[in-house]
DNA sequence: GTCTATAATTCGATAGAC
DNA sequence: GTCTATCGAATTATAGAC
């Protein structure tokens, strides 16, 4: 009898796998759910069945697969933090490529990947409390190959005199404050999904412009 | 037997009353813990029971005195939305000021509200939902005199052509963004609190300038 | 692995004494 | 006006069937 019973129910994995690999298998469509989810509202807002439900499983599979809310959360918390990391480190210790390049490929690259997660940044600047996280964040700027030839650039009279925080905070601030500013920008048909567009591709052209206007002055 | 009650009760009142008005009245005190509270971590993070807690009141004086969480949320909400506009119609309309002065003032006075107000871009900018408020601050900006001015200014060759919303993303962003991004910027003891007052108040002077130069480039 | 049902806790809100 | 006590709904998490 037993046989029988198990026989039937690996028939019944073997279609339901089948059926989950059009769509992604459960533990998948959660974590996509919650990163959707956990990204745009943060970890308070959400519910536990908000994401079960985006996902089209049950709510017990989240906590089968990733133990607790809180658990989930993390990974996702993680995962954009390191994506917000990675544009940084791929750019600032190239000791190829010069300042003005540099933040040619700082802001290009943010511009691009924020385009297609345009809610990372609240996300990351909410977030941000204890987490050693954002200790690398930081350490990847503050003792980079960018800041050493800023510094020398300085030196030799290139660019004048500036704080590195100050020109951090102008680097970043220009490239990512529209995404965080976004919804009060467009919520009023004043601009629309296609114009927030374009004028990220400006940005995208005009910002490292400023940037080298900006740096001149004293 | 009801008239010593009264007597008592009246005889309290008094007692409750005089040691309240040291430090504020219970409504008050409920308003600055909400205002606190929410402010630093939104609306869904915040347990009615924290409120209370900080206020050193009762938890069902909250209801009393507001009806509910969210009554009480819209309210900061609304204070926090105003004081964040009348920065901008403070200075915008004003027709007696030119563009540069204009930039001034803007900077200036956000960064001088925002150093008493750390918390409230984040918190404006999280909370940006169906509001009817944002409409009115996009609306400041859109239809205001400044802009008309910097039209002019364009015609006339003065300063080189860029889309008004770039302009407006350029100056907030330069100016508000360091707040945002503060908590990330301080925890890492590279950036003390004196510092970081230091750095704003060097933006305060820098930014125009800043954006001088920038609205040279073509 | 996935579901149903439910336990355990938290949270917003209220009733009623004083 | 303020407090204690508690209700009812919402929410996280788990037990157990399949």
């Amino acid at each position: 009898m037993n046989f029988v019973l198990h026989l039937l129910r690996s028939q019944q994995k073997m279609k339901t796998k089948n059926k989950k690999e059009e769509s992604g298998k459960a533990e998948d469509k959660i974590i996509q759910a919650a990163r959707k989810l956990f990204t745009q509202k943060g970890y308070s807002a959400i519910k536990t069945r908000d994401i079960a439900q985006e996902a089209g499983v049950n709510l017990a599979l989240l906590n089968y697969y990733f133990r607790s809310k809180e658990k989930l959360f993390e990974i996702i918390m993680k995962e954009n933090f390191e994506k917000f990391m990675k544009v940084i480190s791929e750019v600032v210790d190239n000791e190829k490529t010069t300042v003005k390049q540099k933040i040619e490929m700082l802001v290009a690259n943010y511009i691009d990947m924020l385009s297609g997660n345009p809610d990372m940044p609240l996300f990351v600047l909410s977030h941000g409390k204890q987490d050693p996280q954002r200790m690398k964040m930081q350490a990847k700027f503050i003792n980079s190959y960018f800041l050493k030839q800023v510094q020398q650039e300085i030196k030799s009279g290139k660019i004048a005199p500036i704080h590195p925080a100050n020109l951090i905070l102008n680097i970043v601030g220009l490239t990512i404050f529209p995404f965080i500013g976004r919804r009060i920008l467009q919520s009023n048909a004043s601009i629309s999904q296609e114009q927030f567009a374009d004028l990220m591709e400006e940005r995208k052209v005009m910002i490292p412009k400023w940037i080298d206007a900006m740096l001149k002055v004293k």
